[in-house]
DNA sequence: TTGATTTGACCACA
DNA sequence: TGTGGTCAAATCAA
């Protein structure tokens, strides 16, 4: 996550931080003018309003750490490689050692996080492939590869690591791109119709939801300018085939290795916070920002009912770490 | 029955 | 030669 701590650093992490400020002030505004008509809107407000206050104290706490010089962990070997080292293609040989492309993306996750997390709900499908115990490390690494690499030849494959220091963060690693076939996610079928007037209240927000990232290291380098103010995906829940997820068991769930899971509920496939945009590595880069987008899109797209419980729950206790 | 996970073994790289 | 990444058979789960 040094990287992705990095990026929210000085120049960037401010802006980030005004801009959820405005989210904020938005809010605000919108809950004043829902009055007490609407129970679910001012209940949706209010949790926007309390996990955009958290996102931005994640990122002005994030910035402080970067400044205190970040993770004690040494970065993986695999961090150190650019990005754009790019090698010969496809696994032509069995076993034979990373000859992929060795794009990465490195995301620290958390369990306590909405949607819970990139490890397992990232818009993608994984398969776990293996796992092993690593070196210095207190917890084995889950190698996972896309479900479709079979089917449609789809390279894109992720480590997923519990950190040593904090067993409720995982560290993601993700290696090449997804080329299966992959398209937005709208309401899904086989998902719970969400409100009508709580969608619409979310894709008025996530439509007005720009997270501006000028300055950041990585998107300033980017020649396609793609980084100034490109809108987050946002989808709301689980798409219905292609490489996106499905409702799939957690990578997690069944393995008594990982303790913990980072997001077994159900719930969380109402959630899936898609990363499509972040398919360039330069994008992947600035995981903070997703999970903090993930949070806002967490917070929006539950049912309202039967999930809401699900969503207190976290939103009490992310209110209360808030608050200590 | 089918697909996912587990786990020991193999192999390449540093 | 040690470590990490992957394979594939066995096992589990839906």
């Amino acid at each position: 996550m040094a990287r992705s701590m990095e990026s929210v650093d000085g120049n960037g992490g401010g802006l980030v931080v005004t801009e959820l400020s405005h989210i904020k002030e938005l809010v605000r505004q919108l809950e004043v003018h829902l009055g007490g008509s609407h129970d679910l809107c001012r209940h949706l407000t209010t949790q926007i309003f309390s996990i955009t206050e958290r996102s931005i104290s994640i990122i002005t706490s994030s910035s402080l750490d970067a400044g205190a010089g970040g993770r004690k962990r040494p970065a993986s070997p695999l961090s150190a490689t650019p990005t754009s080292d790019v090698t010969d293609g496809p696994f032509k040989n069995a076993k034979k050692r990373k000859v992929m492309e060795k794009r990465k993306h490195q995301v620290r996750v958390s369990s306590g996080s909405a949607g819970g997390g990139a490890a397992e709900n990232d818009g993608h499908s994984w398969r776990k492939y293996g796992q092993k115990e690593i070196l210095g490390a207190k917890n084995p690494r889950g190698y996972y590869r896309c479900t479709h690499r079979h089917s449609q030849g789809c390279l894109a494959t992720k480590q997923v690591q519990r950190t040593d220091e904090d067993p409720t963060l995982f560290d993601v690693i993700y290696h090449g791109d997804h080329t299966c076939v992959q398209r937005p996610t709208t309401a899904a079928a086989g998902q719970p119709e969400h409100n009508p007037e709580a969608n619409g209240l979310l894709q008025s927000l996530a439509a007005g939801l720009t997270v501006k990232t000028e300055g950041l290291p990585a998107l300033a380098a980017d020649p396609q300018g793609r980084g100034a103010a490109a809108p987050f995906y946002l989808s709301s829940s689980t798409p219905a085939s292609g490489c996106l997820a499905a409702a799939e068991r957690s990578p997690f769930s069944t393995s008594e290795n990982w303790g913990v899971s980072p997001a077994t509920s159900d719930s969380n496939n109402h959630v899936a916070a898609s990363y499509l945009p972040f398919e360039d590595a330069e994008w992947r880069g600035h995981n903070e920002l997703q999970e903090v987008v993930s949070a806002l899109v967490a917070a929006s797209a539950l049912p309202p009912l039967p999930a809401v419980d699900g969503f207190d729950e976290f939103l009490d206790l992310d209110i209360a770490s808030f608050l200590a």
